[in-house]
DNA sequence: GTCTATAAATAGATAGAC
DNA sequence: GTCTATCTATTTATAGAC
C-alpha cells in the first residue's frame, strides 16, 4: 500500500479506537493489529503516539470546518427573522451529524475529559462562536419585544443543552436503553417549539 | 492509621484521580502516593486495581441514594400541582449537587465512555426513574388541559438537557472560560420559567 | 500496618533484515 | 513498505522483612 494511504488508513482506525476507549485507553499495538500492520508500522507513520494524536485531532480540525458551512444558511435564515426555521434548522444540523459521526462526540469528551487541546480548541472555534452568534440575535429579538427579556446566554444554553444532551444520551446509553426513540426531525422540531414559546413575549 | 481509616482514606483520593485522569489514566502507584502511601499498601487494602474501581462505585452508589431523599420532597410537589416549584427545586437539587461534587459527574463520564457498570447503574436506577417520575407527572397536566400535547419524555429530555448540559459546561469548560457566569438559583428559575411557558398552553 | 525489593506483564518506541 | 526481534520504561501485583 501507498504510504499516504496507509497513513490515513491507520489514521482511521486509530481514530475510532481512540472515540472507543480514549487516548489513554488505546495501546499502539491495538491500533496496529486493527489496521492489519504490525505496531512498527504505525511508528513509521507517526513518530509517536502523541503525534497520532494529533493528527487526529487536526482531522477532525478539518470536518468541523465543513460543520461551519451550514452555519452561513443559518445566517440567512436570522437575516430573515424566521425564528423557527434557525432553532430547528441549528437543532436538525447538530442532531443528524452526531448522529452520523458519533466518534466525534466521543473524542470530544474524551479530549475535555482527559484535558486534551481537542477541547480546547472546539470551545474557542466553536462553542464561543454561536454563542456569540445566536446571542446577539436573541439580543436584537429583545430589542424588538420579540422575545421576552432575560440573559440571553441562557436562552442559548437552554437550547443548545436541549440538543446537545439528547445526542449525548443517543450516544452513550439510548440505543441499548430505548428510554426515548424520536427522528431527528421530531426532537428538532419539539426543542424549537419549546423553546421559542418559551422565550416569547404573551402577545406574539 | 487503623485499617478501615487507611482503606477509606485510600478510597477518597483514588476517587478524586480516578475523576480526574479516568480509570485508565490513573496508576495504582499515583494513588499510593497521593494517599502518601506505599503502593504495596493499595494492594493490601484492594485486591487489584478492578476491586478499588468497583469500591468506589459502591460508595458513589450510596451517595446516590442521598439524593433520592429530596426527590420526595418532589413528590410533594407534584402533588400539590405546583409546576414551577417541582421544576425549579429539580433543577436547583440537580445544579447544587453536581457543583458541590463535580467528581461525580467526571466519573459518571469516563464510565459512560469506557463502558463501566457505574454508567449502567446510575442510569436504571436515576435516569429512569426521573423519566417515569416527570414523565407521569407531565402526563397528568396534559390530562388536566394545563400542558400542551407532546410527547412528555420529550419534555423530560429537554429540561433534563438545559440541567445537565449546564452542569457539564461548568465541570468541563466554563472554570476558565467565563463564558456564563450565573448563580446556580437563577440558572433554575430561568430554565424553569422557559421550559414552562414553552409547554403551558397558551390560556394559561 | 508499613515498607523495600522484586517479579511479571504490558506499553511505547527502535534496529535492522527483507 | 513491511516485518520480527528487541530494548526501555512503566504498571500491576507479590514476597518478605520490620
Amino acid at each position: 500500500m501507498a504510504s499516504d494511504e496507509r497513513r490515513v488508513q491507520i489514521l482511521h482506525v486509530a481514530m475510532k479506537l481512540f472515540a472507543e476507549h480514549g487516548f489513554r485507553g488505546t495501546t499502539t499495538k491495538e491500533s496496529a493489529v486493527a489496521a492489519g500492520v504490525s505496531e512498527a508500522m504505525v511508528f513509521r507513520h507517526f513518530a509517536n503516539k502523541d503525534e497520532l494524536y494529533h493528527a487526529i485531532i487536526d482531522h477532525k480540525a478539518c470536518n468541523h470546518a465543513e460543520m461551519k458551512t451550514p452555519l452561513e444558511k443559518l445566517t440567512e435564515l436570522a437575516a430573515a427573522k424566521d425564528d423557527y426555521a434557525l432553532f430547528y434548522g441549528l437543532a436538525l444540523n447538530a442532531l443528524n451529524h452526531h448522529r452520523d459521526d458519533p466518534n466525534f462526540m466521543r473524542l470530544l469528551l474524551y479530549a475535555a475529559l482527559e484535558g486534551h487541546e481537542l477541547a480546547q480548541m472546539f470551545f474557542e472555534n466553536f462553542v464561543v462562536e454561536i454563542y456569540s452568534f445566536l446571542g446577539a440575535y436573541i439580543e436584537e429579538r429583545q430589542r424588538e419585544g420579540v422575545f421576552r427579556q432575560m440573559e440571553p446566554k441562557i436562552i442559548v444554553r437552554s437550547f443548545i443543552g436541549m440538543v446537545m444532551h439528547h445526542s449525548l444520551n443517543n450516544t452513550l446509553w439510548d440505543k441499548e436503553q430505548n428510554l426515548l426513540q424520536v427522528t431527528n426531525e421530531d426532537a428538532a422540531r419539539q426543542f424549537a417549539e419549546i423553546l421559542l414559546n418559551g422565550v416569547l413575549t404573551k402577545n406574539q
